[in-house]
DNA sequence: ATAATTAAGTCAATATGACTGACCTAAATA
DNA sequence: TATTTAGGTCAGTCATATTGACTTAATTAT
């Protein structure tokens, strides 16, 4: 049986368009992770890097703790990246005040990396938000922020407090 | 030194805004592929499985070749996936016309499987942008579509004539 | 003061998704 | 006939992630 919901439903909410949004979202994802890959590659690092020295430029001090909420991936996973961003000298480690905590910083190359990577990001989006009003550009970060689970939505709020 | 930009350009594209955009995207994508990503592991399938099955689903008799421009991945990625989808009765393999090529399609079992997934996403999609009205919708696809590279745009397009 | 919990770390094994490089076959095209 | 194209395969490697088991040190609760 064909979906009873798409007899009701305008244009712009039927399948075949909902799909297309679906696809638009591969793409778009993709195509904004490759910049940042490929400056990381030459680092040998990858991703996970970037994710990491990303939210501890966010998040000045944050805990290992709170850095694995944010990230959502097991200590053993962070651990291996973790250490090699602070054996080659772009993130140091310091004791908390709880003393069973340890709280991260960028270093000066850390912080440079940081810039660098996410510059590339940044900039494709004021590129692209350049040809936008200021109610479209409202629209898509809202859409976008209300599809991010709850939960999650916490966590960017804590991060950006 | 600060960026000059943030100097002239209007709140919305300062840089603190725009990481957050940063932000949002890594959230929002992480969730959106989360769903469906915990149907595939009881199967013993990834992400890449679904990649797999939705194009296969979208382009009827996609060959090889085109499979391959779509996903940017080496024949031998797509190769170990493949061959697990026809095995376990997903997707059947034909030679196309030109005999050099095979063409892909769902099985009934493949069909079921593509629709469940995307279903997630689609529901997602569609119970997100039943709260904003066609505007917001059509400033959310542009915007997005916007951040796909040319090329990558070009793909999208030849997916949807 | 002792017990329980928490934060962090480590060892080991495994899975997935990707890569490079080399090489092969068969069919189509120049 | 020679070259290119589509597809396949073998082998090795790497990055990201997982589970599970276990340890240490510090904090918190009883």
């Amino acid at each position: 049986m064909t979906d009873l919901n798409n007899l009701i439903s305008p244009f712009y909410l039927k399948d075949k368009e909902i799909r297309k949004i679906i696809e638009i979202i591969f793409f778009s994802y993709r195509d904004f992770t490759e910049g940042p890959d490929r400056v990381l590659e030459k680092l040998n690092f990858g991703r996970a890097h970037h994710r990491v020295i990303y939210f501890v430029g966010k998040k000045k001090n944050i805990t290992i703790k709170n850095l694995l909420r944010v990230l959502k991936i097991t200590k053993q996973s962070l651990s291996r990246v973790l250490n090699q961003l602070v054996k080659e000298g772009y993130i140091t480690v310091s004791t908390g005040l709880d003393k069973r905590t340890k709280t991260l910083l960028l270093t000066d190359n850390g912080y440079n990396l940081e810039k660098k990577l996410s510059s590339i990001q940044t900039n494709k989006i004021k590129t692209t938000l350049g040809n936008f009003n200021e109610d479209a550009i409202n629209s898509f970060k809202k859409i976008l922020f209300e599809m991010i689970e709850t939960d999650n939505k916490r966590i960017f709020q804590q991060l950006n407090e």
